[in-house]
DNA sequence: AGCACGCCGACT
DNA sequence: GTCGGCGTGCTC
């Protein structure tokens, strides 16, 4: 009998791939095991199994897999129907997910390593410049990969170079594939077994009296040692004894003392465990109550909770309960709410059950997160973690939170798969039969309007806790203020007011403004040129504190101009503002207090943004500049006033959901305001105070925002009430994306008539030198969406069976918003 | 996707 | 003449 397994290769092809195995393996191999195989001509690719059986395949020979890496199945079949899930409803492959789902340490690729062939001697005359250099260096080192030859001959292209010596036969190649994880040893040390008696302990003290500072080493470590009996660190060692670390290297050489490893986890909690959980208040009892009764009707609740209501309390004793059942929680945030306020205070309550799950976490880190959950380990019980943690290998879930629900961060842009964690979490808990609570204090339209149709069971939160006033919110015409100069840069008379009168009761202010840089748009006062980016078709922003012109769309970035390059005017003006021009003018304002900036590139790195938070927190800080970032799950106690310096261009938009998300940006931040006894006072600058959002927002009218915005979602035939489907097309071409554009429309144009939108151009164009086109593909509410994706997938299939279209890369994004 | 093969311009 | 550019086709 032959046997074969079907696989799944991370990489962005339809199908599976069969590969033929022997009979011991076959009965080793379990579904969910990962081989390493050969694909196409020299590579090695990790592989997951999907089937095993006996169908030999008709058209091709199967090749032999390389080696089973795994001994038992990494991936369980929950998730396995999970991933099919994701992949026939996000329209992407297997593989695509797959790269997504596990952490990239588990997915090997492998390399070439080249060695000298000591078979045969060759004479230096027969070798060219090159080949020299490399046989030479192979004298040397007994392995050489491609990526140091690269650095040897000083040139990209070193294949040729292989080819001649492995001609001559020179050298082997071979291909290697290797773990990337690595599991993190702690050193430690222990006096060599040969030392541990007495007389020759004395020997040993007596032989390093020249050599003092060995001496204390030792001595060091007996004091360690008689202290407590644990293992001693070399950290601990070098600590205590100020030793540094190349005398306990001699120590060791010498073999006086001995070096061992033990492994540990990369990911530890320290600190106090289990404090009780917090007494809920009466409404959030009410709350608490109303989510569980929900839930025998309804596995998906929307929890609508005003900013401030407490909806962590009750996250928290959901928790609890779901834990005394056995079973696991997943509690999913956008990326930058997980801060450690929010981190620390659920270890506070859980001790090690809380496992974190996030993109700055290092790949080793994300591992042990994972094989902790594969092992259904004590330490994961409680993920908390971003989008891409709906991909962990749970075993028994219970219950999922999506806590601020409607933010747009859940929704996986690029690359595939795009899938929204949110929807995605509803399908991956009735895989498991879990339930799922959406919170959030301004929910998304879609699961309102989920809530409102009786699909999702609805609980409202409408006090804040402690019962303190929702912030006062005023909305300031910067229009009329600019007419009768009441404008002092960006601030008009009201907000400085109001911030004066809060820096002398000593407490904090926030001010928003959703743009960072230092001004948008650099111009010449001369001829009105503006410097565009050489890559993108946008213009580049000027950002201030490193002096630079910048491209957000590629990174691409020069020195600000002196003069313009069109007519060599020297008088080159900024218009619009940024995150950093807010920031200059606050301190010039107010010279006395100090200012700090929280966006994207104030918050670089894995502790960037802790570091600003923590020092607000303290009030080492008066106040704070930031674009939307501070908007998430943070919980100051001091501020008072939250000041919005332009609601106007959130509101301009140019996006379905601009108001939409307009009216929970401004509500989200005016919710930092008065979080304790006092209340708190808002701000909003803006050219249209009348805008029917402004009211809603300075009224917290979710409601009348809600019914508003549907009947434009009725009328225009936007989400939630037509579903949609974005296909982009890129190519560095611009006359080729048009025609293949118009090609791709015309195709769907004869299935879904007038439901296809464009082709169009996107507002920009061009990024990274690829100009992109976008159709647009409505659902009507009673359309099949399997029929639809079908149908899309027919044409795309006809579309690449064009010769001329193959090169443009097609991107299909289901419910792209 | 990644990679090899294969065909054309610009230089040691 | 070679080096290296990228268009094309295939991967069990």
């Amino acid at each position: 009998m032959l046997y074969y397994i079907d696989v799944i290769l991370p990489v962005p092809l339809e199908k599976l791939f069969t590969y033929s195995i022997t009979e011991a393996e076959a009965s080793f191999l379990q579904v969910g095991m990962r081989v390493a195989v050969p694909f196409g001509k020299t590579k090695m690719y990790t592989a997951l199994v999907h089937s095993i059986h006996t169908n030999k395949p008709l058209v091709y020979e199967a090749k032999d897999i390389h080696q089973i890496l795994d001994e038992t199945p990494i991936v369980n079949p929950e998730q396995l129907s999970f991933w099919q899930w994701i992949s026939n409803y996000y329209m992407c492959t297997l593989g695509d997910v797959m790269r997504a789902a596990l952490p990239s340490a588990f997915l090997l690729e492998s390399e070439t390593i080249i060695s000298k062939n000591n078979e045969k001697e060759i004479a230096n005359e027969d070798l060219k410049d090159d080949e020299f250099l490399v046989y030479e260096a192979l004298q040397y080192q007994s392995s050489l990969k491609i990526q140091d030859l690269i650095s040897i001959l000083d040139k990209k292209n070193v294949l040729p170079v292989i080819k001649r010596l492995l001609e001559k036969e020179a050298i082997h190649l071979q291909e290697e594939i290797y773990e990337k994880y690595k599991p993190k040893y702690v050193r430690y040390v222990k006096l060599h077994s040969d030392y541990t008696s007495e007389t020759s302990l004395q020997n040993v003290l007596e032989a390093l009296n020249r050599a003092p500072k060995q001496k204390q080493v030792i001595m060091t470590l007996f004091m360690l040692s008689a202290k407590s009996n644990k293992p001693i660190k070399v950290a601990e060692l070098t600590e205590a004894s100020q030793a540094s670390s190349a005398i306990i290297k001699t120590l060791v050489d010498k073999g006086i003392l001995e070096e061992y490893h033990i492994q540990t986890d990369r990911v530890n909690y320290f600190g106090e465990e289990n404090e009780a959980s917090k007494q809920l208040n009466e409404h959030q009892i009410k709350a608490f109550e109303e989510v569980k009764t929900s839930f025998k009707t309804h596995a998906v609740t929307l929890l609508h909770g005003v900013t401030s209501s407490g909806k962590t309390e009750i996250y928290v004793k959901l928790i609890e309960e779901a834990l005394a059942k056995g079973e696991q929680v997943l509690y999913l945030l956008p990326e930058i709410a997980l801060t450690t306020q929010l981190v620390s205070r659920l270890q506070n309550y859980f001790g090690e059950q809380v496992a974190v799950f996030h993109s700055k976490y290092s790949i080793h880190e994300r591992v042990e997160v994972y094989t902790n959950l594969l092992n259904n380990s004590a330490k994961a019980q409680i993920i908390l973690g971003a989008r891409s943690s709906i991909f962990l290998p749970f075993k028994n879930l219970g219950l999922i939170l999506v806590d601020e629900e409607h933010e747009q961060s859940f929704k996986q842009f690029d690359p595939a798969p795009r899938y929204h964690a949110r929807d995605a979490a509803v399908v991956l808990a009735n895989i498991f039969k879990a339930k799922t609570l959406l919170g959030s204090a301004t929910p998304s339209l879609e699961s309102y309007y989920n809530a409102r149709q009786n699909k999702y069971g609805f609980v409202a939160l409408k006090t804040r806790f402690n019962n303190v006033l929702m912030p006062e919110i005023e909305l300031v015409d910067i229009k009329d203020k600019h007419k009768r100069k009441k404008m002092k840069g960006h601030f008009s008379d009201r907000m400085l007011e109001e911030m004066a009168e809060t820096l002398k009761a000593g407490q904090q202010i926030i001010l928003f403004q959703n743009r960072r840089g230092f001004s948008p748009i650099v111009e010449c006062n001369t001829c009105g040129n503006s410097p565009q980016c050489p890559n993108c078709d946008v213009s580049l922003t000027y950002h201030q504190y490193r002096n630079q012109l910048r491209c957000h769309y590629c990174g691409y970035h020069s020195a600000m101009l002196l003069k313009c390059m069109a007519c060599g005017s020297p008088d080159i003006d900024s218009k619009g503002f940024g995150t950093e021009q807010i920031e200059v003018e606050v301190k010039e304002l107010f010279p006395n207090h100090k200012v700090a900036r929280m966006d994207l590139d104030t918050t670089r790195g894995k502790y960037g943004y802790e570091k600003i938070i923590t020092s607000f927190e303290q009030q080492e800080v008066d106040i704070l500049v930031g674009t939307q970032m501070l908007t998430k799950g943070l919980d100051f106690r001091n501020v008072r006033l939250v000041g919005i310096m332009n609601a106007d261009n959130m509101l301009n938009f140019p996006d379905f959901r601009a108001h939409e998300r307009s009216f929970q940006l401004m509500l989200q931040v005016s919710g930092r305001a008065g979080r304790t006894e006092e209340r708190g006072k808002v701000l909003i600058q803006t050219y249209n105070p009348f805008h029917k959002i402004l009211q809603q927002v300075s009224t917290n009218d979710y409601l009348g925002m809600y019914k508003e915005q549907m009947d434009e979602r009725f009328n225009f035939k936007y989400p939630p009430v037509y579903r949609q489907i974005k296909i982009t097309l890129k190519h560095k071409d611009y006359n080729r994306v048009n025609m293949a554009a118009d090609w791709y429309a015309k195709s769907l144009r004869q299935v879904f008539a007038a439901f296809v939108l464009g082709p169009e151009f996107p507002p920009v164009s061009r990024i990274r030198n690829q100009f992109h086109k976008n159709i647009l593909i409505k659902i009507p509410p009673k359309q099949s969406l399997g029929k639809t994706k079908e149908a899309i997938h027919k044409i795309d299939t006809s579309f690449n069976a064009v010769k001329d279209f193959r090169s443009v890369r097609v991107i299909l994004n289901v419910d792209n918003y």
